[in-house]
DNA sequence: ATTATAAATAGAAATGTTTTCTATTTATAA
DNA sequence: TTATAAATAGAAAACATTTCTATTTATAAT
């Protein structure tokens, strides 16, 4: 698995720094999204000297490079998911215990005909994300509770 | 049109106050997506005394009624919307010159059908929205300047 | 009209996340 | 090894947004 990282890294022409890697360990071993706050404290435990900003510089590289993604949070904090799904495809959040879920679908083409044909516009990205409660949370009777 | 806005602060049960009119007023006017801020320097030049955290309440208990659409921005600064169509759609906004326009698409079928079929969740809510540039900002070379 | 009430607001201050900056360290290629 | 650009720490700044308290205002009931 670390091979694969070193992968990516230099795919980006990133260079491989025992921080970056790390990063990409923490985040591979994630079930749910997670801020940079939190990643920052798991490297505390694995770093001595390891900065807040490195962190961010880090989290930021990845998702402009596309290997993780950014979740659209109604705080509007920043969030990241390292999804392994290659292919285009969006994302089911639980607002409560923050899982991400592959949605397999994507409106694409839709949008690309209407906004080419009606709007004359040039589309550059789309967001596609679904909020909710997984099955486990939504089983609860209070979905935030307990 | 004033009678509108008085009627929409009481559907939502809030007090019709002159800034909170104002603040649709002026939204009303606008053809792109604004910030608190904007809002905020426009209603100084109609009250003597306004402050910043109004302008966010109001916007916020707008956007809570439904009224108000917020954008969603690759800064992740606050922005909000006045559209006034009433039917379920989304937007494509132009990320040059900000402008707004409705996209008459929604997945939201085909998003239920997965989540409730596959992952046996539940949905909340869901964002879709197109970032690009609109017609007359794509016809410019580069469509950032000038 | 007056008054009582809860709601709305101003203004200052706090909050808290994210970014910037500079000196130092490190990965990498020659 | 060494040279170089890239990466990083740590402190500080920036900045948008929120919270707080005292005051004002809209509204409904006299
Ligand atoms: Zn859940
Ligand atoms: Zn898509
Ligand atoms: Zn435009
Ligand atoms: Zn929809």
């Amino acid at each position: 698995m670390s091979d694969n990282h070193d992968l990516i890294l230099k795919n980006l022409n990133l260079k491989i720094t025992p921080k970056r890697l790390a990063v990409l360990n923490i985040l591979a071993d994630e079930l749910v999204f997670v801020s940079p706050e939190e990643i920052w404290r798991k490297m505390k435990s694995r770093f001595k000297n390891i900065g807040l900003p490195t962190v961010y510089r880090i989290l930021e590289e990845l998702c402009e490079g596309g290997v993780i993604s950014k979740i659209i949070h109604p705080t509007r904090q920043l969030y990241y998911y390292y999804c392994k799904n290659l292919n285009h495809h969006h994302h089911f959040i639980c607002m409560s215990c923050r899982r991400v879920e592959d949605v397999n679908l994507c409106a694409a083409k839709e949008i690309e005909k209407q906004v080419a044909g009606n709007l004359k516009g040039k589309v550059l990205s789309h967001i596609i994300q679904v909020n909710g409660f997984c099955k486990t949370c939504s089983q609860k009777k209070a979905p935030d509770e307990s």
